[in-house]
DNA sequence: ACTATTTGGTTTGATGTCAAACTAAATGGG
DNA sequence: CCCATTTAGTTTGACATCAAACCAAATAGT
């Protein structure tokens, strides 16, 4: 296998393995949450409230134009709450309601819970040791990307 | 970091990947050619033609609604072409014309060269090792939904 | 200070994807 | 043989996503 081969082989596994996971956790999340919405709240817990849409975007590596629909979901579902700046007129900045972490503990419970049996088959030590691979190459790619700069 | 973290953290990771590396396929593509219609031509040249609307899905992991729409675009753009299958009416079975398969050659080429310098940063060894585990993930997932049938 | 550029967000239009309902053909049980 | 079920594909309606055009606020260069 020549090395265009090898790549080309390896980003076509990896986007199968996302596809089927996304849809896994589509199917699993609670009342037609999608993956990108959980994704947000994830996000907004880990790194603390306080984020702007756009930061937010980076993070989850999309369009700032999906971070004004996906926020705008969120919202109406007052899973967060988004102000405007005061120290900047241009931007706004994003936290979560209580609800939302409610919600964003419910999903979790859910998903890990569907997850439960199909876990058991993944080999720890093996995943574990691919992290640092996968690492990399999204470090490279986000590089190679000049425009949406990296977050997170 | 406990199990059900360690899972999250790699699925993330894996959906991070794969959304870059669809991108930077959406942006190197010719002619405004879509990741998804690329992956379908490279599976019909691997494959050989001739396979069902069907089989393609599944082998794609997307549903055969998604299919019916991506191959009336390849068809449209006389890169595919679809017969019916004189052996089941209910079925068809999709050629690659001679066009689909200069279009995918250049294809191939554009995203090769438009890939070399990023190519060059990975560590094709690295790669190379992690392949195996994605190929267990992809089984394993792909058996737990019971429904749309594994493929390829 | 004033204009030009950059930056954060929204809007618009197009497209890919899915789930669910539907049609038509094949298959199977009585 | 006939009806019930399964199977292949399409249609419909919803939604996530993107690129490009747009607006408004901030920043910079002169």
């Amino acid at each position: 296998m020549d090395d265009d081969t090898l790549i080309f082989t390896f980003f076509n596994e990896i986007g199968i393995v996302s596809q089927l996971s996304q849809a896994f956790l589509n199917r699993h999340l609670p009342d037609g949450l999608h993956s990108s919405h959980f994704a947000t709240l994830n996000h907004l817990y880990r790194v603390g409230d306080g984020s702007t849409p756009l930061a937010i975007a980076n993070a989850m590596q999309v369009t700032k134009a999906t971070m004004t629909h996906t926020l705008s979901v969120l919202e109406k579902r007052e899973l967060v709450q988004i102000s405007s700046n005061p120290r900047d007129g241009r931007s706004k900045k994003v936290f979560l309601t209580p609800a939302g972490r409610a919600f964003r503990l419910e999903a979790i419970g859910e998903v890990t819970t569907a997850m439960a049996t199909v876990a058991s088959l993944f080999d720890r030590a093996e995943l574990e040791s691919s992290l640092p691979t996968l690492q990399r190459v999204r470090k490279i790619l986000d590089a190679e990307r000049t425009n949406r700069p990296s977050g997170d």
